[in-house]
DNA sequence: TTCCGTAATGCGAATCGTTCGCATTAAAGA
DNA sequence: TCTTTAATGCGAACGATTCGCATTACGGAA
């Protein structure tokens, strides 16, 4: 993902934009809030201001490069990597962790077509406590 | 619900409180914002702070009385029926429909274990356009 | 039934995440 | 290199929610 894959995707090739990425890639198993790239930026000694990152993000994600996700009011954003997922996540430490589940979308489908819905997305949260032994930690 | 019910669960059973279980009562088969509560109070006559309108529906989630659902950072609130559901949101119209499926539910529990959590909650929200006639509009 | 202590209220200020407005800067085609 | 136009950075504005605090009102004790 570099200069011109983003001129692909009909955006200008900005140092902000491909900074942004960067911290993206470097971070491609977790969430990361539009806080979280903007302090990575900044630890990188990057000069950006978080209106931008909020901008860029939301550029990436209506160019399809990143997906959204929202965990009780806060979005979190990661790399499209083509494949559905929903989440799992720990109440306690704040752990998120991906699965995807071929019966449970299989029935999404046909719930929605039962309610005459024509689908368009879904969030699928799960919450629990983890078993970790580094858990009983609060979300950082 | 009344009086003597908000005792039971240790709630002084004051004024804003029984109004707004009112409301919500009189709301039974929709979801309703802190705001949308305070206006049916306001419109009613009622001389209540938004404020505690907030504090009494968190103390009502606490108490078990009502749900919180989040969509997409708002919380909207509901009776606890005691009947677990999930909810699929016309993305035209806001309207939101209930639905339960044990399938899915099942899935979900296998799913944590297989994670090694222990579920405690979990929401399925599926977005999708509606057909109704009524329909294409904005959410009001 | 009245009286009191304490919890609940109402108000406005504060907070948090996010977005906006606008003057300034920097892509990228000519 | 020049120019046009979009992108940036800043701080102010925003919407939902919470907090602080002085005031009020439950509801148990007398």
């Amino acid at each position: 993902m570099d200069n011109t894959d983003l001129k692909r995707l009909g955006l200008k090739a900005t140092v902000p934009r491909l900074r942004v990425l960067d911290v993206l890639e470097a971070n491609r198993e977790g969430h990361m809030s539009a806080e979280d790239v903007y302090r990575a930026l900044l630890d990188a000694g990057e000069e950006v201001g978080l209106a931008t990152v909020y901008r860029v993000l939301t550029q990436f994600e209506t160019a399809g490069l990143v997906i959204r996700h929202n965990f009780e009011g806060r979005s979190l954003f990661e790399l499209d990597s083509g494949e559905h997922h929903d989440h799992i996540v720990c109440v306690q430490c704040g752990e998120i962790m991906e699965f995807s589940d071929a019966t449970i979308e299989r029935r999404q489908e046909r719930i929605a077509e039962e309610h005459g819905f024509k689908i368009s997305d879904h969030a699928l949260v799960i919450y629990g406590e983890c078993v970790k032994p580094r858990c009983p930690r609060r979300p950082s």
